[in-house]
DNA sequence: TCTGTACAAAACCTATCCTTCTGTAAACCC
DNA sequence: GGGTTTACAGAAGGATAGGTTTTGTACAGA
């Protein structure tokens, strides 16, 4: 609650008094749950609404459509991830190598955990592909937004090189790491420490 | 023609004259341009037969089952893939980042000029999966893959750090590599250009 | 601001039939 | 050995027609 500005903004809709945003996140959970449970298109509008004890007409108002609603559902997980990192790396303030890790950690360690991101991911290795689509197609958005966010974490800390490379420090970590969410080779403690060993080497004097 | 060993050995039978590979390759040649064309889907083995000039016994003979078709397809296609990679090296035999740098454009390259990768990955923006399933649930096979191929290749370098740790500079490579395959954000000269610059960078003395 | 009802169009499920494809086997030909 | 042809059962893939659910919008009311 320091005012750091997140993507939970991105997550409401353009004007919304503080119970809007309270009906807003009850629908997102109980889509959240839903999905977790019977998947994504299992779940329908009037399940959803009679679920968060609303009206149908309600939910449509929030959101407009099912794709909105999957659009808001995404945002807000992926807001969830981004607050791990602002938090790793708010936890190391004179340590870049130190916040590299723990920020990588806690996503992995997160992406492990997450209930709705393992129902996604692992029906992709199985049968259907439900959410995946919304992952695959809006992967350059995702991709943007987390290069975004790390890169203003990493304004607080001095590099040892100019910002053109550290763009692509930053697009080299954050792809790795993603391809790790989706395709974990060890623990994400020993993912992280080797990560940061990488970053330790580049940002050497 | 120097005798290395490639991946090539994978993608042939346990005893074949010379005659069977040729076979093989017909097949696989004409599976390749047919998938290309209509999606894999669309591709039966006795169309296959037909357009290779064989019968559809002699295509089950060759590969059992469709799937060991896909298996062999894919194969094929990523030995293409690690044979720039090995040439790439191979040209720089003194020089590791420009190796490095070499490899990566030469990947990112045919990657965009590869019909068949790109009617796989565009297929997986737009409508159907196809194929993409099998890229996908045997992606850590394809990331072993070509993890094994990078480190065989460095193994003609001097580099100053031990193995473990030269293990996990290369998963780097590998998996920022294959990120900017599915997904590019520039050209990928500038993206091998970048990647030569991190691999420069950790490679510091 | 949220609810309830109503409604058209689209999407989805079910059952049926017909066609194609897969995978295996045997007989046959260099 | 390498290859072809024919035959076959079972699985899988359209196509068709029906009935049901769902989507998305509208509007009157608490």
């Amino acid at each position: 609650m320091t005012g750091a500005p997140t993507l939970s903004r991105m997550t409401q809709p353009p004007a919304s008094a503080a119970s809007a945003a309270s009906t807003r996140e009850r629908i997102i959970a109980s889509a959240r749950g839903m999905t977790v449970r019977v998947g994504w298109s299992a779940v329908s509008m009037g399940r959803l609404a009679a679920d968060s004890g609303l009206s149908r007409q309600t939910v449509y108002n929030e959101f407009g459509s099912k794709s909105g609603l999957a659009e808001a559902l995404v945002l807000t997980e992926l807001a969830l991830f981004l607050d791990v990192v602002e938090a790793a790396f708010r936890a190391e303030p004179g340590d870049l190598v130190a916040g590299v890790r723990g920020a990588v950690f806690g996503v992995l360690d997160l992406a492990e955990r997450d209930e709705l991101l393992r129902a996604v991911v692992s029906a992709s290795h199985g049968a259907n592909s439900d959410l995946l689509p919304l992952l695959t197609t809006r992967a350059d958005t995702l991709l943007a937004v987390a290069r975004d966010v790390l890169l203003r974490c990493l304004a607080a800390y001095d590099v040892p090189f100019d910002d053109a490379h550290l763009e692509m420090a930053v697009d080299v970590v954050v792809r790795t790491t993603l391809s790790h969410v989706m395709q974990p080779s060890s623990s994400p403690a020993t993912t992280a420490d080797d990560l940061a060993w990488v970053a330790a080497r580049v940002l050497r004097p």
